[in-house]
DNA sequence: TCATAGTTTAACCTGTTAGTTTAACCACAT
DNA sequence: ATGTGGTTAAACTAACAGGTTAAACTATGA
């Protein structure tokens, strides 16, 4: 009790790092160790296993991910405001974590039911003003009739999706580093202002 | 030289099955020679490493992902009904084919310079019919100007991201398995609208 | 000073892994 | 039958993984 959290917290993140550009099954216990400068035996004597420090780390990410989300869904503005906010904080996340979405994805295709036991509370994403301002307006017939949850796939996907892809599409485009992130900051603009020109595309057609 | 190349093929059958399932670090050379049906030593007899069959392997998924991607952007049709078969074949293929796109970014993103000794003719798709179209149309000023390979990544994270991210979609919208292919098909009408909407509205704002 | 709980270390143990070797096997030509 | 080349299964090996142990160290309070 009486030690400062640093061994701990360096196991922490040594262990994150690795584990995000590694993956579970790529990670070794000797590299953590390595990175947080002590002894192997340390790891086990803090989390006992490779399984249990997995998991603590990959619960903590998720759970960031996720609370990330609702934050922003909750923002109080008005939903077309909130399509372009939504994204460009998007933008600004994936930019900062690139390695973080392939690293969920990747771990939750290998080990699905790892998702039941987490127990995250999703109903607070579609319950979210985000979601329920949405709906009104498209009871209103403001805007296009369509589940909500599209609209927000389509923010994900369109600025998540790019970063995991990044060096196929930096192949196809015969892009450098610069090249890529001005490929990036085109798709921030792009993005919000398509989804909102379809939603508001009503009376057409 | 009498033997049928059944045994060949079995083995990268089957390694093509646990490698895209459980990646290159969490594959076993035993549970590859197992599906086969054949002994352990086979593996190496035929292909020497774990690493040389793995090679071979990603490089042919590789190949023949880029292949179906340059067949389909090379179809004789206009790039309105282009976006919209590129759209329904890409969910054809992810449909079949869940584990590929996760696989591919997942290793790309552990080992980047794998890319390199790949030589992959990129420009192949750079200079397909379609990104052809698409640029004289936007010269003509017929569809707004834009980055063609934008267009394109709309279609692949449209569709291709989904399915990698199905376990968050599905738990955030409480789908069953019908309820994510409903999703799944929805989206597959709603992607190429948003797209050609885009590009057509031109003149207006 | 001594006792104690918590922390750190090096050495060790055990199971698993990729990769190798050996010997048997089988079809077939002589 | 016998030898031969290609093919197979099984046992083996060395390296490495995760995990354990026991002893040493450190700070603190009695």
């Amino acid at each position: 009790m009486k030690k400062d959290i640093s061994t701990e917290e360096k196991i922490l993140t040594a262990a994150g790092q690795i584990f995000k550009s590694k993956g579970y099954a790529g990670a070794r216990m000797q590299e953590i160790a390595d990175k947080a400068g002590i002894n192997k035996a340390m790891l086990h004597y803090y989390f006992r296993s490779k399984k249990m420090l997995f998991d603590k780390i990959f619960k903590e990410i998720l759970s960031s991910f996720h609370q990330n989300i609702v934050k922003i869904l909750n923002d109080d503005i008005n939903w077309e405001k909130k399509i372009i906010v939504l994204t460009e904080r998007f933008f600004l996340f994936v930019s900062k974590n690139k390695d973080i979405p392939i690293f969920i994805f990747n771990e939750l295709h290998k080990n699905p039911e790892f998702f039941q036991k987490q127990l995250l509370r999703f109903e607070t994403i579609r319950n979210s003003s985000f979601f329920k301002e949405l709906k009104t307006e498209m009871e209103k017939g403001n805007i296009v009739k369509t589940d909500p949850l599209q609209v927000l796939i389509h923010i994900f996907s369109g600025m998540i999706f790019p970063v995991i892809a990044e060096p196929i599409i930096s192949s196809i485009g015969d892009f450098n580093n610069d090249g890529f992130e001005s490929f990036m900051y085109q798709r921030k603009e792009i993005i919000p202002k398509i989804i909102i020109e379809y939603l508001k595309n009503n009376g057409e057609k």
